[in-house]
DNA sequence: ACCTGAACACCGTTCAAGT
DNA sequence: ACCTGAACACCGTTCAAGT
């Protein structure tokens, strides 16, 4: 009633799935080798310990990440699609992605992304320093906007909420209702990312042409 | 040799001495109970449980973020002025501030900057919804700029680094040498930060005048 | 080359017992 | 009201011993 020899790669898929399902506080040894019916010190002939296992399965997850096809007419709407995209990709993986960023890969995992927006912002006209600052701004925008949106989600309640804070009379707002009620209602993030993207690109873009 | 009794606020101080120094992941309820010369049960007494001393923590750090004063001759000189002040005074308690965003308190810590903000887009002409997009534009980037920020200094060395993906030739930049040059150097934060809230904000502001 | 159980040094938490 | 040690159920990791 042996079970097969285990393999590095039968350790890292039961890794991964468990954190993808769990998050990284549910990888635990003892309970990996529980899932691949081995005993705990197997895996460590494998992959080492614990640190690595973790960094195997980042390493293998960065490199999974697609290819980004910039769309649109303009070289400002291609530089929005691109963050759409990369967007969409990061929030798709969120485990994952607080790992990769842990580490301190969050560069590597967004190389693909600053490939293409290095070719949309030349086609821009911008040169030199000044395109590089803009790639990097856009870069910095997405990933920072994904992290606190993540945040958000990871926390729905907030106590006191914004509603909270606004809805009482005697603030800042107080001669705008309109403003203190939108501030009192949900962000809708995908909303908000997109108005932010496309006001920084314009503003980036602009001195380009 | 008894100790005076232990109280409730020398547990916190303690606490926080141990996270500001080494971070959250230092504090362990037995390390804790050395540094007070206690029982560990004793501070079960007093905080409940590790939880909710980490809570408590958050709590009174999120009370001690100071007031903000924008400076500056236009709403956009002092939107980007306070911009850069909350930049700072997140930056100065990198372990906090994780944690503060971690437990979901993110929005209440932003308070403050949020009103601050709200009195600038206001004078900038901005109204209603207008005026609250803005407002929640500026303190997503602020708020996702600091965080990745944070990462690449505890990160410092990527494997391999942007130089060495930028070095190499046939890359879409290979026309442009300044460019590759400038995408190889090292991110200057604070000055890509100024940039990138710059940019934003002239953008958001241009359409109440 | 690959797997194993025992053992070590850590955790957070509970609880009955003290004063 | 406050403190204590013993005990429980977890961790990750090492290592000598097996095949």
């Amino acid at each position: 009633m042996a079970r097969p020899p285990l393999t590095r790669d039968e350790v890292l898929a039961a890794a991964a799935a468990l954190v993808k399902e769990h998050g990284p506080q549910a990888l635990t040894m003892r309970g990996l080798a529980a899932e691949l019916g081995t005993a705990v010190t197997s895996i460590y002939w494998h992959v080492g310990n614990r640190e690595s296992l973790l960094d195997a399965l980042v390493e293998r997850t960065v490199a999974d990440l697609g290819e980004i096809r910039p769309r649109g007419a303009t070289p400002q709407e291609r530089v929005v699609s691109v963050a759409r995209t990369l967007r969409r990709q990061l929030r798709d993986r969120p485990h994952l992605v607080a790992m990769v960023h842990e580490r301190g890969l969050t560069e590597r995992m967004f190389l693909p992304a600053q490939q293409a927006l290095v070719h949309e912002v030349h086609a821009a006209g911008l040169r030199g320093t000044r395109a590089a600052e803009a790639v990097r701004a856009v870069q910095f925008q997405v990933v920072g906007h994904v992290l606190v949106e993540r945040n958000r989600e990871r926390a729905p309640v907030q106590r006191p909420g914004e509603e909270d804070l606004w809805g009482a009379p005697d603030t800042a707002a107080e001669d705008d209702r309109a403003l203190a009620r939108a501030l009192a209602a949900p962000v809708d993030p995908e909303r908000l990312f997109t108005t932010s993207v496309r006001a920084l690109v314009n503003s980036l873009l602009a001195s380009g042409t």
